[in-house]
DNA sequence: TAAACCTACGAAAACGGTTTCGTGTTAACA
DNA sequence: TGTTAACACGAAACCGTTTTCGTAGGTTTA
């Protein structure tokens, strides 16, 4: 890279010191209005930006925000940068994503580059693995240094559609889900089983299905119906949009013998027939609000560095492939 | 924030020199063993990080990769990001990502924020207002102070499908697309129009459907049937998909009497019954292709510094609903 | 006319590292 | 016993900027 022009060559150009030119840049009142009048049109002669780096050193802050997600190629995880970016943007702050694709080695070491001065704050979503290990040292050791910290999850959600479901008077639910390794699937059947234990209802393995990308989605679904069921909950739109296909194929009535309720609320769901009720999760919002948040722990001082858990509720969508039965 | 520990602490409290602690934190020969270990167990015991921004400011360089998308909320760009953040991560870069929201003005001031020496280089999809107004000022200008810049679009996608349409014999291809200002869907039409011109085909306006998506999009869709077409042409999958359920509701055999292609190759083309053609994008190619490039000009100082554009031409996968009629 | 006060600028420290170049001590060598 | 080399470490410069604290000279003020 050319090597670029700094306060340093242009005090020297023009015979003044360096702080004379630092002064003059910001207008200060120090400088003589012609010596200033100089080395500003020097400067802007030369297109002289301040260097941003030693800028940082010295006042000890990037003015960036360090974000850690599981993935992003999932509509869920880009609406939330969408937010954050958005949010941080407004307050002057730039972002920096990582990924850590749901491992806990890689979540680990991506915390910890972060973690040595090249952010102000960091908003991570734990990766399915760390949720699995219940491995929480990393984040406990930058709570420590006292580096602002967020975390964010949806945990809930999948408990909400199940339990509209219970109450829409289902007993007999079905799951279908993603591997366990996947983040959002593992929380949702979380929630999904959450709901069943709290409603006295006995799960059953057999009516969990976990799909297999690989291999046909659709027979995976079908296999589903084999058993007695009277709904169906898909931790997304894909999935629920499929296992109406089927059900339909089948002549069944939907929602009077079986209900449908998907995830992540899209067009699919809405323009199908009958539509799909779904959970709308609001990323945009989550990601605003975890920024807000980190932004203002790392401007206020005074406050309390401890690791804060935000959880914003997602909506239900009740549409009519779960209208009550009966 | 806690005043993290630093070199100089450590050189203070074992009353060595700054010089000496960064030596026996390399393990350089120079130090003494017994020395080079009282320092290393004090630096471990204190849990020493050395500071990035002091690094970056000596060494002129930050590890860190400026990434200005005209959006995050796609399933191309997101990979995209995958793709980029990949590659950069295996050569030990971060990313900065940053999004224009197909903004020009946005546009400007994101890349001069990133110009100021927070990043080594930087990768851009160029907003479609920026390609409308064909003022591309802001890239010379970061050409010019020699900043390693790649960026990338994906123009000839749209061509190829409907060069696809076309050798299969239509030749009332209608288009379904987004309004101008969505970025993918204007660069797709342009290669619709090309591929048309090409082919000697006079394009009807009546035959592009610029979808609003407050609107219900369904009929919007349906209006095009109003005309005499052989073929659809969707900028995205969803639309195909759309499309594909009212030629059949209107009793159209598909491809013998319509031929239909979408893009972003998925879950619904490929287990739509028929199957739907499609426009695969490879955006994890395109990102790791763009940060490779980018690495290697940041890292070898001889390569010339003109921005470069890098197509990657993205498949074509012929399904059902384009097979050849006659 | 001496004390006090501006005005306009510079020197130097600081942020946290790295690195080059000494330099004092010891050991090996002739 | 004098010369030299190896060893172990420190001083200082440097990266680019800001900021505090002088200070020299001229101008008011009492």
């Amino acid at each position: 890279m050319k090597q670029k022009i700094t306060i340093k060559t242009i005090a020297k150009e023009l015979g003044v010191s360096t702080s004379t030119v630092s002064k003059a840049l910001k207008d200060s009142h120090e400088i003589g209005a012609e010596t200033k009048e100089r080395i500003q049109a020097y400067a802007n002669l030369y297109n002289y930006k301040p260097n941003h780096l030693a800028l940082q050193l010295r006042n000890q802050k990037t003015k960036v925000i360090g974000v850690i997600l599981p993935k992003i190629v999932h509509h869920f995880f880009s609406t939330v940068i969408m937010g954050i970016e958005e949010g941080a943007n407004k307050k002057g702050y730039n972002i920096m994503v990582c990924f850590s694709n749901e491992s806990h080695k890689k979540e680990v070491e991506t915390l910890k580059v972060l973690s040595n001065g090249s952010v102000d704050g960091i908003i991570v979503s734990v990766a399915s693995e760390t949720l699995e290990n219940k491995d929480f040292t990393h984040f406990s050791d930058l709570v420590n240094e006292e580096i602002p910290l967020v975390l964010f999850d949806n945990v809930g959600a999948g408990y909400k559609a199940t339990m509209h479901l219970i109450e829409n008077g289902r007993k007999r639910i079905a799951l279908i889900t993603t591997p366990d390794h996947v983040n959002v699937g593992a929380l949702r059947k979380q929630g999904y089983e959450k709901a069943l234990i709290e409603s006295y209802i006995k799960s059953d393995d057999a009516l969990v299905v976990k799909i297999d990308e690989t291999k046909d989605i659709s027979s995976q679904i079908a296999s589903v119906f084999e058993h007695n069921i009277d709904a169906i909950f898909a931790v997304n739109e894909i999935y629920a949009a499929k296992a109406m296909k089927i059900a339909k194929s089948k002549g069944l009535n939907i929602p009077k013998d079986i209900a449908i309720a998907g995830f992540t609320d899209g067009l699919i769901s809405e323009y199908s027939s009958p539509a799909i009720t779904t959970i709308a999760q609001h990323g945009l919002t989550m990601g605003r609000q975890a920024v807000d948040l980190l932004i203002e722990r790392i401007e206020n001082e005074s406050a309390d560095f401890k690791a804060k858990r935000i959880v914003i509720s997602s909506d239900l969508k009740v549409r009519e492939s779960t209208k009550t039965s009966s």
